[in-house]
DNA sequence: GCCCTGACGTGAA
DNA sequence: ATTCACGCCAGGG
């Protein structure tokens, strides 16, 4: 029994509704994406669905971000400056073509990152002890929680 | 089936 | 910080 369409991979549909649930104002990495669909080591693949998609499903590609916080697509391109477009619509900065993954990262839980204890090597930790750095971030980081659509 | 390509990731130089 | 080389594997020719 085929689960709706024959022709639609069952990793491709877990790679789309994994790209789906990337909340607005986050960003999640391509490797990171294909990791939560089950299917480690396929970073590729996401961005062979994701080129493959149709617009018709409307899916959040401008939150997939290459592991380094770059974005996928050569700067100054078309598809580049849309996403950044699209990206600052929902308060996430991009900064030298990258945007700050322990700012908005997907994986990152925003409760540990305001409340819970200092993660070794973590570099936001570090920058909260400066003291007003902490405090824009956390109003940032409420203001992208809040907001809903 | 072989070969090339790519919206990637990682480690080394 | 940058560049390079590989590893990886699904698609398309």
């Amino acid at each position: 029994m085929k689960s709706g369409r024959p022709d639609a991979p069952p990793a491709h549909d877990a790679i789309r509704a994994t790209i789906a649930a990337i909340p607005c104002g986050r960003v999640a990495a391509y490797g990171e994406i294909a990791r939560r669909a089950g299917l480690p080591g396929r970073a590729r693949l996401v961005g062979t669905v994701l080129r493959e998609a149709p617009p018709a499903l409307s899916l959040p590609w401008h939150r997939v971000l290459r592991a380094d916080g770059r974005l996928a697509f050569p700067p100054g391109s078309r598809a580049f400056r849309e996403q950044v477009r699209r990206l600052a619509g929902e308060g996430v900065l991009v900064r030298a073509g990258r945007v700050d993954l322990s700012l908005h990262g997907w994986e990152r839980d925003v409760d540990r990152l305001l409340w819970g204890p200092a993660v070794p090597g973590d570099r936001t930790s570090a920058r909260a002890k400066t003291g007003k750095r902490h405090r824009a971030t956390a109003v940032r980081v409420m203001n992208a929680t809040g907001r809903e659509d």
